[in-house]
DNA sequence: AAAATAGTGTCTATCAGACACTATATA
DNA sequence: TATATAGTGTCTGATAGACACTATTTT
């Protein structure tokens, strides 16, 4: 672990410098469609292409927090945001100058702004999942391990309801998981599973103001509920994986 | 990310130097118990505690490689061992030397050889995972993420295979399942429940040699199939997580 | 009035698990 | 012969999904 090596004739001082760096798969839903927040590469290598945001970790922060500071940095907020760790990666040659080690981290939360640019790249912005540039280094592939996690957390926790406000409808709520999911559901059904879920939402007594913009009666207003784990979880329509 | 903070006056360089560690959660079955791999410190911190197996990265090797090296050097042994990435940590202070970032992975093969210990610890064993001493470090809650993600894997992945060898009775796959999730389970709707599910094991026309020692017949032999995935999964029996 | 939506009722196919049973091996 | 195990048959309860229906709201 941590310090044995140092009696075994190691000293990791000895060694080329390594330089730690967090990359932030950052998700959040715009006018229905789930967007990325991507930042443009203003330098060599990779200049002018689109790339996570991302930097390195100063001395006195943990991990967690390098990558929310990351966010606040191209989006000038943190509030309600939920960060988790993706995967760690460190192939020698990752990038030509240095050693570097990077971990990756996902966050989602709604509404998030629009970002403004941070010195260190031209340009930042939400781009849409559906109409996206190729990545620049290997963040194609740290993207879509993000959505992943993100398409199967929805499954079986509640963090779908971070994507919505404090309280919301049984409609907007399904609204997140056709938009994540990319895939339409049943009305009806979903309703009812939802709460038949222990503990995902609870009611609050109130309803919209109104109907919807093109008729309906009110829905019904709930809260997140107090569920970690949702039992049983709400699976995705069977994605057909031949084996073979 | 990569690079780009060079451009806004962050030089790595000119921080403190960062060591990158890799800890081994080892997990096997022996004698019919789960036992995960761990070495006696003979230093401080910790000295005489257990802890996870681990070092330092070396320059020209990626991290799934240190893993592999570090499980390697204290068992002495690499084929047919499953490796994948758990998780990093990097809290300031977590060593009082120095900035470590630890990766953490996960690792099981079948029927793995008694641990040497290396130069760097006093001992190396094999330890019963329902008898341990408190570990050295955060590698308490390293472990308890480790068998989570291998419990859960056991669900979704054909990952018991690999926990036996390359022929293998219905009886003994559930043995893996029943050793690693703790609990029994019936060997009647297991049976029938893994050959349902499409490419998960296949047969090989051959039986055991004879029958249990204890009596019956002899016992179909399968080979791992080759679905990446379980569909539909075997699940773990409900655990009661009254929300609250 | 027409159209859209919230929410509920009901039916069916599937699956997990309980239980029972047979066939075959060992002691 | 007694006992344990491999493997199969069958029943029940829970659930996902299809479909239908009522009630409420907007245009």
């Amino acid at each position: 672990m941590d310090d044995s090596e140092f009696l075994a004739g190691y000293d990791p001082r000895a060694f080329p410098a390594v330089a730690v760096t967090v990359d932030v798969v950052a998700l959040t839903i715009r006018e229905g469609a789930l967007h990325v927040l991507l930042v443009e590469r203003g330098e060599q290598p990779h200049a002018g292409r689109w790339a996570l945001p991302g930097g390195f970790i100063r001395p006195d922060e943990d991990l967690p927090e390098a990558a929310a500071r990351e966010l606040a940095e191209e989006t000038g907020l943190a509030p309600r945001v939920h960060i988790e760790q993706l995967a760690s990666y460190g192939a020698p040659g990752r990038d030509p100058r240095m050693r570097i080690v990077s971990v990756s981290y996902l966050a989602f939360a709604p509404r998030l702004p629009d970002p403004r640019a941070g010195s260190d790249a031209a340009d930042a912005a939400w781009r849409r999942i559906d109409r996206l540039p190729e990545l620049a280094f290997d963040h194609d592939r740290i993207l879509g391990e993000g959505l992943e996690r993100a398409r199967a957390k929805l499954e079986y926790t509640p963090l779908a309801t971070t994507f919505v406000d404090e309280t919301f409808t049984i409609t907007e709520l399904r609204g997140v998981y056709e938009t994540v999911w990319g895939v339409p559901l049943h009305a009806g059904n979903f309703h009812r599973k939802v709460l038949s879920v222990p503990g995902f939402v609870e009611g609050t007594g109130q309803t919209t103001e109104g109907g919807g913009t093109r008729g309906g009666p009110r829905a019904r207003l709930y809260r997140a509920g107090d569920a970690r784990l949702l039992h049983p979880a709400l699976l995705r329509p069977a994605r057909e994986e031949a084996a073979g």
